[in-house]
DNA sequence: ATCATGCTTAGCCATATCGCTAACCAATCC
DNA sequence: GGATTGGTTAGCGATATGGCTAAGCATGAT
């Protein structure tokens, strides 16, 4: 258990805009290039290149020029991360219950005796 | 599939800060007062009563106050909006394995005839 | 060669975030 | 009552974020 994983800051805090969350939910069904990128948000193109080098640097997409244009893939494993952490508080939870459960036998242990 | 679910917003947000998920950790093991979610981070009480707040809004804990002391409590529940947003990306991006394997298959046999 | 396209960079503005101190309740404790 | 403890609120300063326009650069089409 890392006691701060600044890797886990960069995807989280890339995951909270609901901007980088559609061109994530686009590019999970296929590589595109910034422009298809951009139009279904609305924005213009240096405000979504920023958001995009905010995914980049999360890991959760990468990107390659063709000649003029970027294209960009979506990266599944960057979330594994997120999802080892999840589980790690999972772990912590259930460890809490599994506790808390030892504690109860034990109660009833001392009422039988 | 919702367009723009600020739930999400606030859950990841609230999860891309270190102090957070170290109190959020704190916490998976039991509830504890804010002065013993504070103690660890090494920052003062109010700073980490606004970070309580950010992950109060995310639903990530509930407190109550017993007395003079804010007894804190982990909400695992609220974790859940985020694991079904992993699990969405992980459909759409499988979703486009299955369309380039149905390629590939197409391809093999178009090569046949 | 010229022009259109696709991206890129620089820089501005408004707002949000994260830390702090100082001061202020409110419930114990002596 | 008065001091202590645990929390709370108000507000400051530095930095980060998220949008934009304007201007630049490189490639592909004519």
């Amino acid at each position: 258990m890392a006691k701060h994983d600044p890797q886990l800051d960069l995807l989280f805090h890339a995951l909270a805009d609901p901007t980088r969350r559609m061109m994530l939910n686009r590019l999970a069904r296929g590589p595109a290039p910034v422009t298809e990128l951009a139009e279904p948000t609305g924005f213009k193109l240096p405000t979504i290149l920023r958001h995009l080098a905010v995914l980049e640097a999360a890991g959760l997409v990468a990107t390659q020029k063709d000649g003029r244009v970027r294209s960009c893939a979506f990266q599944p494993a960057a979330l594994r991360p997120m999802a080892e952490w999840m589980e790690e508080q999972r772990r912590l939870w259930e460890g809490r219950l599994d506790r808390l459960d030892d504690y109860v036998t034990r109660l009833m242990k001392e009422r039988e005796t």
